[in-house]
DNA sequence: CGTCAGGTTGATGCCATTCAACTTAGGTGG
DNA sequence: CCACCTAAGTTGAATGGCATCAACCTGACG
């Protein structure tokens, strides 16, 4: 599979074949395993490189000083832990691994080079990193406003797309190789008022979740309840070209799926 | 006073004179009036300009097709409402005046002269939409695991803080131009919740809240229910420098202020 | 076969919402 | 100067969504 950094700055813009040498080797320096509970990186860490995770999903979480904390992003193949952190002191939250990931560091110059002699590069980490904080503000309003079914629904329609941009869906399934607890924590809801709600998306025929796997029979249908708008998360460039055949990939794919649908 | 957006990129690191020649002109060219209600930006926008905050209140929100709707973040003066937005397609939020604003717009040669050519700048733009990104992530937690009397408690805390940074603080008072109804949309509550726990702030004598402006007697006794913690607002490194005259200043004013404290 | 993580279920209670009314302050026109 | 109006703030009572606590179930694994 083509290497996910490469794959996800392409949603934004297409790289040069120079480009993507250079990102390649950037991210080919310092590969390091993390195991499913692990930190990437931690709270008040002074930045040593730009760490890219480039398989397995990990998780920004903050914790408060009794005990309580919080899942504040997903972090999927290709996501940046802490995109340009060298701009500032020191992270404000920590990154943990949720199952095994392969991440890679950029070290400091390299990452320099990146950001002054490479302008598409540079063009699309500034993509990245807002479309960053877009999310973090569905996320905020999501907590916000949406109840928590709606929540819950949002949350896994955010999900699947991002990793259909980066190719990680089969149909209308993907991976979803999180428990429970770390959905409740990602939603802001207990563990058991998630399961709850988890069985109202199934009775609802929303969803099928079972062993990791999740599918959704029809996504429209999920998008509904969540009132979900996918503006947010800027895929639109990358629709015109890729996401045509994407979606077709994916629409082919959804025929021979175990769900068939109206 | 000096121009806030230079201010407030300070807080970061020093600008040269040709750096803050530059901004100053880049954020003089349109500059726009708008009223209390008015919107600056609307979800859908194609980019135009990159807007600056000079002078006022807004804020960015979100709704939902039903009606329900979420301010996301508190706009001040030095603020930008769209960073970089020439990367995004078009705006996924709004962003509205809370009270009469004066804003400017960085047309987008403008702007991307600022990014090729002002390394300095484009640094500081850098960290201001990263700091804008830790801020939301707060909001995010604020909104998941604290409870209505600490969400506000922090988010008067992280008012205060930032506006002391730009030197919109007298002592331990500021302005708080803000309905009690936007604070309830900013933490997620209802209007009569969030009156209600206003109360109990100022029953606590947390604050004093009179005729749109704010005091805190005590900071610290106001940060430690809310279990706050500035490093995400990222001011360590104006701490260096600034923040010494800055801190010199605002205790003196403290002590001609009404509120003496042990 | 015991253990343990992950998932499921029931009973109970509180925090926050909802709805509805009332107060206060500022502004405007007769 | 008072009558009226509107926006903002305040209060009470009833409801409900979600949390909490405590079991219990299930499958994987050594």
């Amino acid at each position: 599979m083509a290497h996910p950094l490469i794959r996800k700055l392409e949603q934004f813009t297409r790289l040069s074949a120079d480009d993507q040498r250079v990102l390649e080797r950037a991210t080919s320096e310092h590969i390091r395993q993390f195991g499913p509970r692990e930190d990437l990186l931690c709270e008040g860490d002074k930045p040593s490189g730009v760490t890219v995770v480039l398989s397995g999903w990990a998780c920004r979480y903050k914790q408060l000083e009794d005990g309580r904390s919080a899942i504040l992003a997903f972090l999927l193949p290709g996501d940046l832990c802490d995109s340009n952190i060298f701009t500032l002191g020191e992270m404000d939250h920590s990154v943990g691994a949720l199952t095994p990931v392969t991440a890679a560091a950029i070290s400091r110059p390299l990452f320099q080079d990146l950001m002054l002699n490479h302008p598409p590069i540079s063009q699309a980490l500034w993509w990245e990193a807002l479309v960053g904080a877009a999310i973090q503000r569905e996320w905020t309003l999501n907590l916000s406003q949406r109840t928590a079914f709606e929540r819950l629904c949002h949350l896994l329609c955010e999900l699947f797309l991002r990793l259909r941009a980066v190719g990680l869906t089969q149909g209308s399934s993907c991976e979803l190789p999180v428990t429970q607890a770390k959905l409740a924590e990602a939603t802001g809801l207990t563990l058991v008022h998630l399961n709850r709600t988890l069985q109202e998306l199934r009775a609802a025929n929303l969803v099928v979740l079972k062993s990791k796997t999740l599918t959704i029979p029809n996504l429209e249908a999920l998008m509904s309840p969540a009132l979900f708008n996918p503006n947010y998360l800027h895929l639109d460039r990358a629709a015109i070209g890729c996401a045509v055949t994407e979606l077709a990939l994916s629409r082919s794919m959804d025929d021979q799926s175990t769900g068939p649908r109206p």
